[in-house]
DNA sequence: TCTGGGGTCCTAGGACCC
DNA sequence: TCTGGGGTCCTAGGACCC
């Protein structure tokens, strides 16, 4: 018999980058590790030893040098064609053991358990994830839970607390929620801000109120919640209570927008720079747009100084345009965005960040069928077509449109890549 | 000298209409 | 000598997530 209620495991990659760049180059375990984002800004992931020195996760990567160069840890610009590889190996074994998944982000699954007939949730997921680590490499925490927001919760202490071996189950072997005093156990050591659904301007709001842990927050009437979180809110309240009201989505949809944006490696001020860098993005954002079989209407572009250098001039800018026909040809959207990108630029700034936004996105054969389509247009199709499978087989910029320049001279920078990331992926196979 | 990038959803308020 | 009321649609901005 399967059960009847929801049942949901979250499998959560533990600190995933890291975790990542471990899997290549094994001496790197249990030494301190850290990720950092484009344009080496930021710490964006950091092993256990690093969280242990201090090291809050999105310090600028100046401000935690000499703490790092202490420890000897050991840094990396991002490497983000290895994780998606990862990414898709811990997927290939969480789809042997159930078949309803949906992967939240790249470092993040939940299952629906519910049609499995398990007898102990804690054994399933103690067994899911030393096959993970014997597979894959990497580390996960499980939690299970009725909920969602309460297996977040599960898979939090599942990480934490060292006694749990990294799966934490609120859901009896009998299939049934915990007793509420089991749960609430865990919800009055939780720092409100930790729960999935309350952020930042949430937890400031709440500190006023003197609400400080998850289980205080759970206790709070519905109205307020409703009245200053809005309904969002007020579903994360319902789901600590162990009323599922955000089913699992195991279907891949369609991107509603596409984005494409990067912190300069220097400054740029001169506008046929920033026209390249525009060029390039807006291509990047196209191809995304034509692999899922979508077409837009509307391009956004921006573009903006500094937003912390002090005594800088500041400025920032942004237009959009809205074609007539949705289209998907990268031709058509540069030619736009070269034309917004002459409307807001203003000479005498250093520009630090450029980025291009696809929205009003329709599939692919929506609407009306239009026969008497411009006489142009299928030759450009066709470029597009070539460049896009031929950059897919032989790598990314093997071609691309010359407006997008070639020296790339706004590129970000990555100064502590091992050179030998192609290498780094054919070694693991 | 130095601070990421890519998404989703919700709401308030303006524009417009009768 | 003083400015209706109610509906819909759209958009910008703000909250959240990783």
């Amino acid at each position: 018999m399967s059960s009847t209620i929801p049942i949901f495991a979250l499998v959560d990659c533990n600190n995933f980058y890291v975790s990542c760049e471990r899997v290549v180059d094994p001496s790197l375990e249990g030494k301190p590790v850290v990720v950092l984002s484009n344009n080496d800004g930021i710490v964006v992931a950091r092993s256990n030893e690093v969280k242990a020195l201090g090291v809050p996760m999105g310090a600028p990567l100046f401000k935690v040098k000499d703490i790092l160069q202490k420890a000897k840890a050991k840094v990396f610009s991002s490497n983000f064609r290895l994780y998606g590889e990862m990414s898709s190996r811990v997927l290939n074994v969480l789809k042997d053991f159930c078949a309803d998944i949906q992967v939240y982000s790249i470092d993040e699954a939940f299952l629906y358990l519910s049609n499995l007939d398990l007898k102990d949730f804690v054994s399933f997921g103690s067994d899911l994830r030393s096959a993970i680590k014997t597979r894959t490499g990497i580390p996960v925490s499980v939690g299970i839970a009725g909920t969602k927001t309460l297996a977040k919760v599960a898979s939090e202490f599942g990480k934490k607390k060292p006694d749990l071996n990294g799966v934490l189950s609120f859901v009896t072997s009998e299939g049934c929620a915990e007793e509420e005093n089991f749960i609430n156990e865990y919800l009055s050591q939780l720092p409100v801000g930790d729960i999935w659904g309350v952020g930042r301007q949430y937890t400031k709001m709440l500190d006023s109120y003197g609400i400080s842990t998850a289980l205080e927050f759970k206790q709070l009437p519905e109205s307020f919640i409703k009245k200053s979180m809005t309904v969002g809110g007020l579903r994360t309240l319902m789901e600590l209570r162990g009323v599922s009201c955000i089913p699992l989505e195991n279907e891949e949809k369609p991107r509603k927008g596409i984005l494409c944006s990067r912190s300069f490696g220097k400054p740029v001020t001169d506008v046929t720079l920033l026209r390249e860098a525009v060029s390039t993005f807006t291509s990047n954002v196209c191809e995304k747009l034509r692999s899922q079989g979508s077409k837009a209407y509307r391009i956004d572009v921006f573009i903006r100084t500094s937003v912390f250098r002090e005594g800088d001039k500041k400025f920032k800018n942004s237009g959009f345009l809205k074609l007539s026909e949705a289209s998907d040809s990268t031709v058509d959207f540069i030619k736009a965005a070269h034309l917004i990108l002459s409307k807001i630029y203003k000479k005498g700034y250093d520009y630090k960040k450029v980025g291009v936004y696809l929205s009003e996105i329709v599939p692919k054969n929506f609407g009306q069928l239009n026969l008497f389509q411009p006489k142009g247009h299928d030759k450009f199709r066709k470029i597009d077509e070539l460049k896009d499978s031929l950059n897919s087989k032989m790598g990314k910029d093997t071609i691309f449109y010359a407006s997008c320049g070639v020296e790339k001279a706004w590129r970000g920078n990555k100064h502590y890549s091992h050179d030998n990331n192609l290498l780094d992926l054919r070694m693991l196979n």
